[in-house]
DNA sequence: CGCACTTTTGAACAGAATCAAGTTTTGTGG
DNA sequence: CCACAAAACTTGATTCTGTTCAAAAGTGCG
């Protein structure tokens, strides 16, 4: 069965909170790996670098080398269309492992923008793979990483064909609470790093919408809406929400 | 950047026709393997097995133990919410690769349904793994799959999230279109062998949209619809419509 | 050949988009 | 640290697209 909410999970699983060294140490950490093994892990692992809030990782049609851990931060991803529309294909913290469209092409399809002063850890993907063919769990790690992606893309494609506006925003509040407990932040109170034109490009909805339902959520005291501080006071109000519309 | 069209293409690349072989051999040889090599990939392979139409190929929930190779026909893959709505997340042809999804859970999280009778090969999982391991191309060529397939999704967020009812229907008969062609088929002339309601589940329409949508470019001819049958009379015109939303 | 499923079409309705204005917040430079 | 401009947000009124409800006609499978 489907998740009721679209789990925004290329995260490393066990990861519970922000770590200060390269997530790639961590992403191998479960998988029980000898020291020689961890020693060309490390190896690998490039320093970790700076994005500046508001600055792109990369950008669609730019050739593709790495791929990229979120160290620290946020980030979203997104397609633009010539026309200037934008669509936001996610929304990735710390643990978060992003570019994994650019490998179908060897360039990226989309772009990578830090939210807030962010670090990531470079990956070069020719070198991944080698690790993935000298240790077996890395490889199969790698196919559950990318048919994670797979999989919370189709959560997204449920929610922008079945839900209603407020059945979408309620989804997307559950799944950052989720995401931010995970990492030992919050589950209840948290910062949005997105404008209200983000979420609504990413849930497939105009700003003024988003703002609106913010607002009557917060009328009913559901949530509680201090600009982009968010406190959810009722959860369950949210969670039947989104069962109402998914079972 | 983006295609105009979301691009459903999990299928071999080189593939021009119909194969009678299983595809993981197709899928192999613009690899440029070794006669060894090819051995290898040959025991892998099991024999075509047929499903009928409206069968599930395989039911979010279950085990999931090996990928499959559309050989021929046609399948639909969608999650079914506990309230028995559907979301139809992609329409599957010959040599399209299905199952992606399940490795990150090891359960399968969608349905396969059969749309006409089929033939699949399967292609258990571990063992590609450790062909893959084997062989570079083959370890390569499968990521480059399953990201080709975050690539598609992507561009369907795109459509459920930024197009109307006009443009997605456009983009979708274009895509069905350029897949037949690449299958040897006509791409001004084909069957659609889903209902309405499933064309609509995949676009976020309900079936009465796309009814009217189709009957609407009948009368501006851009196509003629008989049932099932798609005549593409002006296809400039769908592409127009498309790309007055995307640029 | 008939029954169930699918499709078409119409009319009324609802939800979200659009247009518009005003307010708040934020970031910048003096 | 303050002032100011730009960006982001809220809220209201109106419009429009697509849904819903309904009924009839067509198709095809057993």
């Amino acid at each position: 069965m489907l998740s009721t909410i679209p789990v925004q999970d290329t995260s490393i699983k066990h990861l519970r909170q922000a770590c200060s060294n390269c997530s790639l140490r961590e992403l191998c950490l479960p998988l029980g790996l000898s020291v020689e093994e961890m020693r060309h892990v490390d190896e690998l692992v490039s320093q970790g670098r700076p994005v500046k809030r508001g600055d792109a990782l990369y950008r669609a049609g730019e050739p593709f080398r790495a791929l990229f851990a979120v160290k620290l931060g946020f980030f979203k991803t997104s397609v633009v269309s010539e026309d200037g529309r934008e669509q936001v294909t996610g929304f990735h913290m710390t643990g978060d492992l992003i570019g994994l469209d650019a490998v179908s092409t060897d360039l990226h399809t989309c772009d990578a923008v830090a939210l807030e002063d962010s670090q990531v850890c470079e990956l070069p993907f020719v070198e991944m793979e080698e690790l993935a063919r000298k240790i077996p769990a890395i490889q199969h790690h790698l196919y559950k990483v990318m048919s994670r992606e797979i999989v919370r893309d189709h959560g997204v494609m449920l929610l922008l064909g079945n839900m209603k506006a407020e059945e979408r925003i309620a989804a997307f509040l559950l799944n950052l609470s989720q995401r931010f407990a995970q990492r030992g932040y919050s589950a209840s109170s948290f910062h949005l790093r997105m404008t209200r034109e983000e979420i609504g490009s990413y849930l497939g909805l105009k700003l003024e919408t988003v703002s609106r339902t913010l607002s009557k959520f917060q009328e009913q005291g559901y949530i509680k809406v201090q600009n982009r501080l968010i406190e959810i006071i009722q959860i369950d109000a949210l969670r039947q929400l989104v069962s109402n519309c998914q079972g």
